[in-house]
RNA sequence: GCGGAUGUGGUGAAAUGGUAGACACGCCACUUUGAGGGGGUGGUGGGCGUAAGCCUGUGCGAGUUCGACUCUCGCCAUCCGCACCA
């Protein structure tokens, strides 16, 4: 009997889906566990042999999790808001529900193929209104709640609100957008818009006027993580900064949390690095410098981890943006300052970046007072100071500061050294090390000294005070785009006010176009009513990952129509065990979901701080692309080998029709309209072509279709195939060429069980040499499985199955145990070649095979004999000798006589398995 | 510039500090078959040798150790992330 994977592979799918078998019920007498893919975006191209790699991984683990009697939580839906939907809807008129309808269906068939074992019913997709309800929600929760800095929580506005109307501002301490103060006397005289304007200052969810990331292209503003190199991730068009009033999220209140909180994460350092470096803490000190344009005074504060540096300030500097360019400049210096900041505005992002060792700048017209030395200093205005960050202004120690010492160059300002010994004659000495000098009372001391001591001085003396800075910013939350969540807002008398919510879900209105208005609004205007109670309703919609920060709280109770998650299932289910995804999303969905999550933690709606516990990131599977090399002008093609002798062009050609580099030249021919009459130049009579390492996409022809595989070679030897590729984490490129090996193995596989006349499993008692292979498979298997070793583990099956069929065993208790450990990697085999040995029940609810040690004995090990605490000698004795005997061999050898006569104690430490040492003391 | 990771055959790769290259691809030889892109057997880091065998070998250079792909230090190269963050 063949081994026929098409029928078998077909049988066990629609077995899976009729019995549920993966269905998963909260039962609080098992222990669970929940693994976690992250989502896809369902998009119109379908799925190619990249995007299984960690869905294969993640359902490998499963099934072995529920095989160690876990039980497992193991959902998939799809992140079906988008971009690409709404731009197809553009350029189509179809409903953008439409075609990602489609797409679900086309990733669906592909999923259901490669033999999941995801609980399809507790799908979600993130444009389903069931579903965005419960983003709308949280969104409300977020506009009705401030962060309360001393309790370091959110806490509802209407105790900010309470608070206002008893003391002002007096008793608050909130995150914020700019520190306010006022009595509760002014409150309660307010008007509504002025309290809603005030209220915004401080909601975790606000509106507010920022420089934003401005897509013309796109017509939307995206946040900081979508946005690359001055070019918007999606689609690559040129990104500019535009001041806009935009909703936002106040993300930056948790970045203390959501630093400190990493520790006890198991995700890999590089990307709790990638994180702590985006949120950017930096430890310093506020100072107030007294500056003068005339005879006015201001109190200008600047941010600076370098107070030890003070008594080397030579001059401040202001970013174009900042507010404190229109106070002081003074109107000698207005025409220039105007004309500077004119020309910063012109320059694009990208300019900006490209350009970024020039160094450009304008004298403000104002002076500084440096409050330790009483010394006068020009106040400056350049964009290498950024208006995002700290106060917008520093104070620039030329010698210690290679940015300003660059620009204390270019426009000849002195520079003070004030480290001993240091030159600062080429460039500036930035390192924290070394002994003060010019410094005054810091005078002495070293750097890492100086730095505390500065800080204190400052204090006492009411210049300044300790301040901890964080780089990450708020989330911009509003898009200007029809496909995303609708904002449940709407404007009374201008004021922005929550929908009630008993109106949630509000869904997303008809339109006749998704482009903006010709007024430039977004879609939204285009929809007929687009009101509540009369009133208008916001415009904008949400961005991407605001579906995607909470989908996996979604999964544990996803039919629920009255909370995101009941607390049952919350407590059951408490947070992913394992997440598996890529690590394109470290800076954007997974600070987003964490901070999502927190919030939600506060307000008690969950019970874990933290949303993923262990988190993989698989890597890229890149395309391998073949190229034909055609003779210019001509429409003669050159094999590979022979192409440098003449002048060509090298064209991608669809890899489909190239089978280990050699061209299939019919196929060619067929393949486009063009090369119908094409001719070639061969070597050895055949068409060898070349070969790159690319992205696997559409337009290079080197996708790899995963139903491609399941037809020829089966969804078993895929998933095999792509783990043994290689470590789980590493990138690498897709290579059909190697799968011939694993397909090889499973075909063995099953010659083991099925001979010539059928079945041919025994029920023999197993020789010592079959119980050795299966318990070295097992011990290797469930290490590896636990350490995400699955190109290990496949090995190790092979080896087996290799000893196995050397050894002509057909013996049921080697076998059976067998396939239960291969059932993860390849479950349908598994299956069928469980039910031909009379099982009735799926190989699922079988139990992992236990490890016996007394089977893998090895037969002789290493000896270390040491001396004087120092290991001499190694030897190789049998395995199974005393310790008398072992020590008594020791002993007889000449070497140690040596040793052992000296008066010395022979020590033998016995390690199993392992090197056994005879210490001498 | 800062941070992280990686470096082993023709290729993908494996090795609790203990025989480097398991396993697989590819290649070579033989065998089975009417035939095969099927099954099987053997070989395959490099150098010398008919052979047994010998020498050499994990980016480079030191160090620790009886023993280093593995640990420490310093270089070099590649990849990824961040980047005027005061």
């Amino acid at each position: 009997m063949e081994y026929d994977f098409r029928k078998i592979e077909k049988k066990w799918q629609s077995y899976w889906y009729e019995h549920q078998t993966f269905k998963a019920v909260e039962d609080p007498s098992r222990p669970k566990y929940y693994v976690l893919d992250m989502f896809p975006y369902p998009s119109g191209a379908g799925l190619h042999v990249g995007h299984p790699l960690g869905y294969i991984a993640s359902d490998i683990y499963s099934r072995y999790k529920r095989l160690c009697g876990f039980n497992v939580l193991h959902p998939m839906g799809y992140d079906a808001f988008g971009l690409p939907a709404e731009q197809y809807a553009i350029q189509t008129g179809q409903h953008p529900a439409v075609t990602t309808e489609k797409n679900i269906a086309r990733y669906r068939e592909q999923l259901d193929r490669i033999g999941f074992s995801y609980d399809w019913s507790r799908e979600v997709r993130t444009c389903d209104p069931a579903y965005y309800k419960w983003t709308q929600w949280a969104f409300l929760k977020m506009f009705d709640s401030y962060y309360d800095n001393r309790l370091q929580k959110a806490r509802p506005v209407s105790e900010l609100v309470d608070s206002f109307s008893r003391t002002g501002t007096r008793d608050i301490d909130a995150a914020c957008t700019k520190e306010l103060s006022f009595t509760a006397g002014q409150w309660n005289s307010m008007t509504d818009r002025e309290k809603s304007d005030i209220l915004m200052n401080y909601r975790i969810a606000y509106q507010g006027e920022t420089s934003v990331n401005w897509c013309p292209k796109l017509g939307t503003v995206l946040a900081n993580d979508e946005v690359k190199e001055g070019y918007s991730v999606r689609g690559g068009y040129p990104v500019e900064q535009k001041k806009m009033t935009q909703w936002q999220l106040r993300v930056s209140a948790y970045a203390a949390r959501l630093l400190d909180d990493l520790e006890d994460l198991a995700w890999t350092d590089s990307l709790k690095d990638m994180q702590r470096n985006w949120i950017g803490r930096s430890q310093g000190a506020e100072m107030v410098f007294k500056a003068y344009n005339g005879d006015l005074e201001y109190d200008m504060h600047i941010f600076t981890t370098r107070a030890d540096t003070v008594f080397g300030v030579t001059f401040m500097v202001l970013a174009p943006e900042s507010e404190w360019v229109e106070k002081l400049t003074s109107p000698e210096q207005e025409s220039a300052v105007a004309e500077y900041l004119n020309e910063v505005k012109k320059r694009t992002e990208r300019e900006r970046l490209a350009e970024t060792k020039k160094v450009t700048g304008v004298f403000s017209g104002s002076y500084a007072v440096n409050p330790l030395t009483g010394n006068r200093v020009p106040v400056w205005i350049s964009e290498y100071v950024l208006a995002g960050y700290g106060t917008g202004a520093i104070m620039a120690v030329p010698a210690h500061d290679s940015r300003d010492y660059a620009f204390a160059r270019r426009f000849n300002l002195p520079i003070i050294p004030l480290i001993e010994g240091c030159d600062v004659s080429e460039s500036s000495f930035d390192a924290k090390e070394g002994i003060m000098c010019n410094s005054g009372f810091l005078d002495g001391m070293t750097v890492k000294e100086a730095i505390p001591a500065a800080i204190d001085y400052v204090e006492k003396h009411g210049i300044g005070h300790r301040k901890i800075n964080y780089r990450l910013r708020d989330a911009i939350f509003s898009r200007q785009r029809y496909w995303g969540e609708p904002f449940p807002i709407y404007y009374k008398e201008g004021i922005p006010t929550p929908l009630p919510s008993s109106e949630l879900p509000l869904q997303l209105p008809e339109v006749d176009k998704y482009l903006p208005t010709e007024s430039g609004e977004p879609p939204l205007a285009r929809a007929a009513d687009w009101t509540y109670g009369g009133w208008p309703l916001e415009k904008s919609t949400m961005p991407g990952f605001a579906g995607s920060s909470a989908y996996y709280l979604r999964y544990m109770d996803p039919h629920n129509d009255s909370a995101l998650v009941s607390r049952g299932a919350d407590e059951y289910w408490r947070n992913v065990d394992l997440y598996i995804g890529g690590t394109e999303h470290a800076t954007g969905h997974l600070i987003y979901s964490r901070f999502w999550n927190k919030f939600l933690y506060d307000l008690g709606y969950v019970c874990e701080k933290e949303p993923f516990k262990k988190l993989i990131n698989q890597g890229m599977i890149q395309g391998r692309s073949n190229f034909v090399y055609r003779i210019i002008n001509t429409n003669k093609f050159v094999s590979y080998g022979l192409k440098d002798g003449y002048d060509t062009t090298e064209i991608h050609v669809d890899v489909n029709i190239v089978h280990n580099d050699r061209l299939d030249i019919d196929a060619f021919r067929k393949w486009m309209p063009d090369f119908a009459d094409a001719e070639f130049i061969l070597e050895n009579g055949e068409y060898i072509c070349g070969y790159a390492t690319e992205k696997m996409s559409k337009s290079m022809f080197n996708v790899v279709n995963p139903d491609m595989i399941c037809d020829t070679y089966g969804a078993d030897t895929l998933r095999l195939y792509e783990m043994f590729l290689g470590p789980l984490e590493q990138s690498k490129p897709w290579d059909t060429k190697g799968i011939d090996g694993v397909h090889r193995f499973l075909k063995r596989l099953w010659r083991l069980f099925y001979g010539k006349d059928g079945l041919a499993v025994t029920d023999g008692k197993p020789l010592p040499a079959e119980l050795k292979t299966l318990h070295k498979l097992i011990g290797k298997a469930r290490t590896d499985i636990e350490n995400f070793s699955f190109n290990t583990t496949v090995s190790a099956f092979m080896i087996a199955v290799n000893e196995l069929y050397d050894l002509k065993c057909s013996k049921r208790a080697i076998l059976e145990p067998l396939i239960i450990l291969l059932s993860p990697f390849a479950p349908h085999i598994s299956e069928e070649l469980w039910e031909a040995l009379g099982h009735k029940e799926s190989i699922s609810f079988a139990s992992f095979p236990e490890y016996d040690e007394r089977y893998v004995v090895e037969d002789s090990c290493t000896y270390a004999v040491s001396f004087n605490g120092k290991t001499r000698f190694t030897v190789d004795l049998p395995k199974d000798m005393s310790r008398e005997a072992v020590e008594s061999e020791v002993r007889s050898l000449d070497q140690t006589m040596k040793y052992v006569g000296d008066g010395n104690i022979v020590k033998i430490i016995v390690v199993p398995g392992k090197i056994v040492n005879i210490v001498v003391k």
